[in-house]
DNA sequence: CAGTTAAACGGATCGCTATCCGCTTGGCAA
DNA sequence: TTGCCAAGCGGATAGCGATCCGTTTAACTG
């Protein structure tokens, strides 16, 4: 006797598609977001202020964004997509289709411009939930990645931890104390990590 | 025609000494916190409890320990002193005597047990305020010594930059996710260590 | 001992986070 | 078109972080 009133089969695994209300509220949601960090920076991005600037109620913006953190990558999908497409998928050095350690060491490169372009929100998703980070999507296929490549470069390590331990310098956290506190630039920053691979042997 | 209605000279530099009634409240608001954190977490450390539970006002404890990333760091500061002390001028192989890289390598070692020792409340005090774990004096003091010892193994290098590198992996957020996150044990965490200081050369 | 002053005190207050729960509505079946 | 109901909605609410400012007090001087 299954008395579920589900008409239409569910997808295994699926999320449902969303209501028509739901996604226009969170496009809302995302544009008055949006709005705010560019006109006044992301510490006025508080889920109050956006609730307001989009005339949404509190409850929603929570219920669609669980925290400030999850706003703030939202924000960040986008741009976050495309840095995947051209590691996984685009052309070399980044891309497949060179040796290993040149694509580690493009990836790395890479990495900081793309922390550095979009730096404030990086930051701020960070700082808002710091453990997030670690387990957040884009920050699991990076260390895939990069675990992908040591493990081509040097059979036989735990690429798995290796590969923590070769991202752990390029937190947004991280950069962000090298380049206030430390004064390096974008430039010094590239060159340690260049010294770095050669001190590992990857270079 | 100084009017400045100093009395006793002022000590260049020196912090005048604490009167009587703010040492004692800070005393006792140190108590109050050790005894929530041990009886309730650091989830319960909260400013405000820490004030009703020491009978002191809010505003006080606000002033002695600006927020409660500080609070949890003073609570650690004991502790942190004898762990300074230790390879700084304990015995080898942590203390001088030992060749540098075996001194590296033990740091790194303690330094992962120093953390694991205290975890949940070094934990708590890096989320609260991610961006000042950098910049707090027991990180300079740890990076300083790094860098010291990196400087003695590869003349030449920036020895600065690489010790943030070689330190990034061990935060406490990162040891967090490693232990949490990724199923390691103290063990596997010191012989990833003991792997990457191998492919740094520094083994 | 009395006077003076800088420092410390502490509660009132504000904005933000996060949750709860009664009300509304989109989307589907008959 | 109508009825249904899970999903969505959103305001009220509570607790916390942080600040402000009028009051109190320690410590030093003469």
């Amino acid at each position: 006797m299954d008395t579920a009133p589900r008409h239409r089969l569910p997808i295994a695994g699926e999320a449902p598609p969303e209501r028509a209300d739901a996604a226009r509220n969170r496009r809302r949601i995302l544009d008055a977001a949006a709005r705010i960090v560019a006109e006044k920076g992301t510490d006025a991005l508080t889920m109050n202020a956006v609730a307001h600037a989009s005339g949404i109620g509190v409850g929603t913006v929570y219920r669609r964004f669980g925290d400030v953190a999850q706003l703030l990558s939202a924000l960040l999908d986008v741009r976050e997509r495309e840095f995947q497409g051209q590691f996984l998928a685009g052309p070399p050095p980044l891309g497949p289709g060179a040796p290993a350690a040149e694509r580690l060491r493009a990836f790395l490169h890479a990495l900081v411009d793309r922390t550095t372009e979009q730096h404030e929100i990086l930051l701020a998703a960070e700082v808002a939930d710091p453990c997030a980070h670690y387990t957040s999507p884009p920050q699991r296929a990076r260390q895939t990645h990069v675990a992908m490549l040591i493990a081509e470069l040097r059979p036989g390590v735990d690429a798995g931890a290796l590969a923590e331990f070769v991202l752990a310098p390029v937190s947004p956290s991280m950069l962000h104390h090298l380049i206030a506190d430390r004064g390096m630039g974008v430039a010094a920053i590239k060159s340690t990590i260049d010294e770095s691979l050669r001190l590992y042997g990857f270079g």
